[in-house]
DNA sequence: CTCGGTGCAAATGCTTTGCAATGTC
DNA sequence: GACATTGCAAAGCATTTGCACCGAG
């Protein structure tokens, strides 16, 4: 993951809206994002800054992801909880996801070939696709061995 | 849609499973959504009942749609906002969404294709599906026009 | 110096829960 | 009669908001 690459797409983002401010704490939840593998939420991602020391409110957490999704460089789901779950989406094939029901796994898979179906459809009904998520719930392989 | 027919879904999933007690607000929540087209949310479930003059509380609206979710009767999705909203999946094929970001229109779509192309990657993972939602966020052709 | 951003705490809105009353089996 | 279910209101939880203070441009 290229931490300059995604300074520069917030940097250009921000001065492209004139009312947009670069503000450090904007910067900071980049860096940490960043450095996480996988999913989170917005509340694992402010303790996380905290432990490390970074001084920031879970609003401006909130208010970060919402811009750091608006440029793309962060992808916001929804699973079956009532949590908003997010991913760096920075340098990442667009991909799908397979949701264990049981132990709450998640498993991503890419498929060029889905992806081609998708946007056939959307042609078909002059819908213009801009993002999309594919989500199947089911059994994983380790937890039909266990039951 | 066959009324009956859900009635009797309902009840053998209820006889199924020893603890759970065939109740009028069960079946009468059942039927309201019986009436509904298209997708709706609970609290707006619940105000159609209690106009309609059915007596019940939104703790049993909200107990009684997890329970028809899990007899399959109904289908739970979450798009974009914070609110659940269901629909009737009784007598229905599965289909996916293209939710248009500006107006907030749902299009429903089926696609075979594409389910056998989601049922190839699950055998792949070794991955059992029970259920899917594919959500294809974008603009329709109606907003297109506009802007 | 101006106005957008931050931080806190309080508010919001959907959903769940605790508990007494009710009704099914 | 036993115990699942209901109804109400209160609690929970993720997210948003109001407002005083701060700081980027």
């Amino acid at each position: 993951m290229d931490v300059e690459g995604a300074h520069e797409i917030l940097t250009k983002f921000l001065k492209s809206n004139g009312k947009l401010r670069s503000t450090p704490e904007r910067f900071a939840v980049l860096d940490t994002i960043l450095q996480i593998q996988g999913h989170f939420d917005a509340d694992s991602l402010y303790y996380r800054m905290i432990t490390k020391g970074v001084k920031i409110s879970k609003a401006t957490v909130y208010n970060s992801l919402d811009l750091l999704q608006e440029c793309g460089l962060v992808s916001k789901y929804r699973f079956a909880e009532n949590t908003s779950r997010y991913e760096k989406a920075f340098g990442r094939p667009q991909h799908h996801h397979l949701i264990c029901l049981e132990c709450g796994d998640i498993i991503e898979f890419v498929n060029d070939h889905l992806d081609r179906l998708q946007d056939e459809v959307c042609g078909e009904k002059g819908f213009t696709p801009q993002s999309s998520a594919l989500q199947v719930f089911g059994t994983c392989s380790k937890c039909k061995k266990k039951g």
